[in-house]
DNA sequence: TATTGTTATACTCTATAACTATA
DNA sequence: TATAGTTATAGAGTATAACAATA
């Protein structure tokens, strides 16, 4: 386990990356927030997904996912099409202008981080994607907050939890 | 350079690491939000600095920053004196409840790091450390949209650039 | 005239809770 | 009764613009 000033110094990092994250949601097209970039991203690499499995993925409620994928299928951008094998889900699915979408997003994006890193390699830049993917791993789902030493029977579900009756 | 499915990656576990996020952020006082502890971290490390030294340093607009520190003002965590070289200055400073209030976040902090990267040596999180605080230097003052590859004269000023007459 | 800081307004992202329709 | 998804509401964070006081 490492020692206490490196814990506080990470939480330092994590609260300044933000400046970062701001600094790529700038360079978005005007009607494609980071929020239905996010879903696009995740569409794209997992093909056709219920709204449940890209709230795990976004790691948010699902009643946010709910937004954000309305607002890129108003867009055409995906099609929501009900999940033969239970009326309640629709499955989601990039439409081709969604996959445009996705192209010009990645050349923003690929831009942007070839100008700002072009002295980095890619040794360096696969480290921090490696650092950065075990740190999410640690955390699992944070939408749960940590309530002690022992925390049994944690909810690990994509919604609020319904209240304790 | 980097290649660019790297870079698309990158942007991904960036987009990702707000996860990790909400959890430190779901794990502190209710009075005390991110914003708030962020003013604290930076005024306990930087001494007693200005409002545009802090922005600098918060990597946000100046009318934020002021926000920020109008909340943790007025629970007494800072005091604003008057800057006696500029009289439209303010000096911050941490008071001792703001100290108080800053080890009450460390404790916290640690405590959820400590559980959550139990298993992590000393040595990564010094490396993720050190890589995410290359990251922010490379970015540099991102408030600014990058516009281009000639994009002279760009300003890193504090505040919101005044609209050209 | 330019700069420091404040305030008003608008937008994005998120969580909570209540609701529907299916299971 | 429980689950998948939607919507309404509220709170935090941020940027833009207009403003006041001082340089």
């Amino acid at each position: 386990m490492a020692e206490q000033g490196l814990y506080e110094e990470l939480a330092r990092q994590l609260s300044a990356v933000g400046a970062v994250k701001r600094g790529m949601a700038r360079i978005l097209p005007a009607d494609c927030p980071a929020g239905s970039a996010a879903v696009l991203t995740l569409l794209d690499r997992h093909g056709d997904i219920r709204m449940s499995r890209l709230a795990e993925l976004l790691s948010v409620d699902m009643s946010v996912t709910s937004r954000h994928v309305a607002h890129v299928a108003a867009r055409g951008w995906i099609e929501r099409s009900p999940d033969p094998a239970d009326k309640r889900s629709r499955l989601l699915r990039l439409t081709p202008a969604g996959r445009a979408q996705m192209d010009e997003l990645s050349r923003r994006t690929t831009q942007l981080l070839a100008t700002r890193l072009g002295d980095w390699s890619d040794d360096e830049v696969g480290q921090l994607i490696r650092l950065m993917t075990r740190l999410r791993d640690s955390f699992g789902d944070c939408r749960v907050a940590f309530t002690g030493p022992a925390a049994p029977d944690v909810h690990q579900t994509t919604r609020t939890p319904a209240e304790a009756k």
